[in-house]
DNA sequence: AGAAATTTGTCCGTATGTATC
DNA sequence: AGATACATACGGACAAATTTC
């Protein structure tokens, strides 16, 4: 189903859509727009239409994007040190098992544990971080 | 040699051909693929080129990307969770944020968060820990 | 401990071919 | 035919995480 442009072109309708997200604060100030790969999988648009809506939304002020870094959403003056919370989820990575971890699992203290970090995200703000523990695959 | 896509694309021939290399074992489980640098010099490709073939495997879940580390052959599917075993609550206590859970909430390091604990137990056997961190009180 | 090199992540700009409205 | 959109591909640049020296 492509090109279904009958009233808006599609980058306006896009544009329109991250412009109201900013606006009603589900993209808070100074905050990293998803990246244009992103939005290109959440609009199924190609990567030029999204760079079109962005540069609209850029154009009218709204948003400002810095070389190889991304897109923030109206960006707020110098000495607000806001850490933009990683929108990497870190996925996974080895850890030594602590005390706690070390007896439940029934191994010694140190033992590698693979550790799954997961973030659940709501309106833009970390609600909760979860980590699973497991250990390293038995069957290698 | 700009676009000629008659037949495949080349980012689906070389993730076809890199395929080929973890399934017959070229490419052990656990082992790093060749850097994007490596690969774009062996396929004479550019580097988006390669990064979108990566991205197809990576989908698929045959590879894994970490950040400054390089690409690894299905080391574990990381997102599948089968959630059959039910989770056993554990406990609940307050823990002071590490530098990495600061960050994700965005608060100073130290500060009071509730961790709670779970376990996923099969046959007596620990298969999992769960930790969910939450900030204590809702920060708006 | 600190600097440099490696490697992936993201963005920029551009170009060509194809398909649809 | 023209405008819009999509898919593919290139090259260059800066950013950030990791490793190495």
């Amino acid at each position: 189903m492509p090109t279904p442009h009958y009233g808006q072109p599609r980058y306006r309708v896009i544009a329109d859509d991250l412009r109201r997200r900013i606006e009603n604060g589900a993209i808070p100030p100074g905050a990293l727009l998803p990246t244009e790969s992103v939005l290109t999988a959440e609009f199924r648009a190609s990567r030029g239409t999204i760079r079109q809506a962005i540069a609209a939304l850029r154009e009218a002020g709204l948003v400002v994007t810095e070389h190889g870094r991304g897109t923030y959403a109206r960006p707020r003056p110098p000495g607000s040190r806001e850490t933009t919370a990683p929108l990497l989820t870190t996925g996974q990575r080895e850890v030594a098992a602590d005390p706690e971890l070390a007896a439940l699992f029934a191994v010694e203290v140190g033992t590698a544990l693979v550790e799954l970090q997961s973030i659940e995200q709501s309106r833009g703000a970390v609600e909760a971080v979860v980590r699973i523990y497991r250990l390293r695959s038995p069957s290698q």
